[in-house]
DNA sequence: ATCGAGCATCAGATCAGCTTAACGTTTGGG
DNA sequence: CCCAAACGTTAAGCTGATCTGATGCTCGAT
């Protein structure tokens, strides 16, 4: 019989590349990956990889196993997840990875709903960037992981991961509001004060192309200086490929990826920056918001199968009860298709973006 | 994550009832299964034994669990298949298990022409009744097996297990043949000299119910002592529940496993006793063979999911082939829905027959 | 009441699998 | 062109999981 912790390996093989990377990532010296990689070869009876230079690359019958494993991994989830279910007492703990910003916003009233609930279930948060959470998922790191995805930045699909949608926001421009100003006023200025007074209700091409209005917003701060996220996020990603889709190069001065901080640099003429509604939930003064007809969408990520878990069930009953009455502009994702094989969570920051460069 | 392992010991457990049967099944001893099964409860977080006295019973948790369990072996001997099909050579051993008269029968002609397709791949065949088949399929020690079920036997479905049908045949009434018989003439005496000859085209009832017409035929010999197998196989069942059907208890005067015997003992007068076609291909001089409107069905039993493993699918085409072209009277199996859900494999012999019995 | 079947537990032995350490190879950069 | 970092493999040693064997208990049957 094939061993499932070796196929475990070999799927993870699959997704990182790299031995190293697999071992790394599930806690092992490279030596025990290796080691436990022949093995299932042996047992196999087939080559699995196929050793090229410093670097192993998956067969057509590795490739076809990892097939299997993902099937057998995703039915394991779910007899955990009934067996969990069975249980009468939700205990144990819950492990959860969220974007900052959601650790700020969203999650303090949904950890307070969850502890009222499930007195004996302890949640344990990692802030992490979305574009990790897919790796620390399968690894078995985080059990739920809030993440999100922005136009421009296309999230590549994971088998072995599901997601359900939990809400929709704008996103805004950020400039300098003075009257003074030295700043080129951006042609569709018509900047609400505050998002959490007129809400996302004033951007006004909800979900048509984003392209052509984000770029009349956008080239206006062509010449700025930007403050990004740090490279490697999402965020950063997200703010460079809006503005190659406007048809510049953004010149990034800072790399900040607290939003409030980033706010408060705006404030003093240190740049411009692209922000989310949830991260501009209260703007410091000087400080112009042009809604763009960009827009984020958060999900709620978890193993597939894991979906009927009651901690995950639990969780995102709480995170929807903190999200949906909330007075705020930014509702609840409309609710789509939350079927089980809706668009998987977002993995890593993928291929180049399509846009030419000047 | 779930141990596999453990989850094939607890799917065991399901079948055969008690952690002794499971060890001595799966070649261990009760101690260690039992300290798995706890294993698997602490990892599980639910009772799913239940401790009655000097019995387990799977709690309903533990029930769920084993459909998964299903599910996961199910998945894990497709990869097998699969990886087998990728291996350019077919080589490695087939365990087989085979009732015996398959494999004096239909059985040499197919290992022949296996051994010609795939000279590498060696059959190892084990003689075994229907009724023991599927435990040693389930617990690895055959891969593929020959079973049968008659009218009057039921067989239970089994979820670990899947099969295809092969041939199926008519059943005989043997008795003594002489021309001052002290025996009482059968009713329906049509019989035919030799099956070979006449095949079984001249058994009236083709598929209705074989109840009624067997009766007319049996009943001629309530009196008679009756040659039948060995108590615990298919075909003791078989002979004892069609004479149950007919309305009476047979009155058991020897315990023959062997066909041929059987018929040598009928011809000289030291009983009757129902017989399968394969079974009379060349009977004494001196037997009468009476044609039943009962039949048996051959079918290749193997894994679930192991449908398309390369050596099932060699194995199966070469016992096709042999029974096809026969110019014997017993046809292939009617190419029914060869559905992978097609009716299971026979498990044990079930329930006491609902005939009353005077 | 006694016996045997079945299961749990404990101590000891065995073996699979992990880590450390050392080595060969490849590849990208200076 | 050369070097250093990265990657994978192998050998040796150790640790923990798991199996065996012995013991004790409970229950049902003779």
């Amino acid at each position: 019989m094939l061993d499932v912790r070796r196929l475990r390996l070999l799927r993870e093989l699959s997704h990182r590349g790299t031995i190293a990377a697999v071992a790394e990532a599930l806690m092992f010296t490279p030596s025990a990956v290796s080691q436990q990689l022949s093995a299932l070869e042996r047992e196999a009876g087939v080559a699995l990889l196929e050793r090229t230079g410093r670097r192993v690359a998956l067969t057509p019958a590795g490739i076809a196993l990892v097939g299997h494993a993902e099937a057998v991994l995703e039915r394991l989830e779910q007899a955990a997840a009934e067996l969990a279910s069975a249980r009468a007492d939700l205990s144990g703990t819950v492990r959860i990875g969220a974007f900052p910003t959601a650790t700020r916003t969203i999650l303090p009233a949904a950890l307070a709903a969850l502890a009222r609930e499930h007195p004996a279930l302890e949640p344990m948060v990692d802030e992490i960037d979305p574009a990790e959470v897919a790796p620390r998922l399968r690894a078995g790191d985080l059990d739920v992981a809030l993440v999100h995805e922005y136009d421009f930045v296309p999230t590549e699909p994971d088998l072995a991961l599901d997601s359900l949608p939990l809400l929709e926001e704008p996103m805004y421009l950020a400039t300098r509001d003075s009257p003074h100003a030295a700043l080129p006023a951006p042609d569709a200025s018509r900047g609400a004060a505050s998002p959490a007074a007129g809400g996302g209700a004033d951007s006004e091409a909800g979900a048509g192309d984003a392209g052509a209005p984000a770029r009349v917003a956008l080239v206006g701060c062509r010449d700025e200086p930007w403050i990004v996220s740090t490279p490697g996020t999402l965020c950063h990603a997200m703010t460079v490929r809006a503005c190659q889709a406007a048809g510049f190069a953004p010149r990034v001065r800072h790399h900040i990826d607290d939003f409030g901080t980033v706010l408060a640099m705006v404030a003093i003429g240190q740049g411009v920056a692209l922000v989310p509604e949830l991260g501009a939930a209260d703007p410091p003064g000087g400080v112009r918001l042009t809604s763009l007809p960009m827009r984020r969408r958060t999900r709620i990520a978890f193993r597939r199968g894991a979906g009927t878990h009651p901690a995950v069930v639990a969780l995102t009953t709480a995170l929807r009860a903190g999200v949906a009455p909330s007075p705020h502009g930014l509702g609840p994702a409309p609710t789509s298709p939350p079927s089980p094989t809706s668009p998987p969570a977002p993995a890593s920051i993928p291929a180049p973006a399509p846009s030419p460069r000047p």
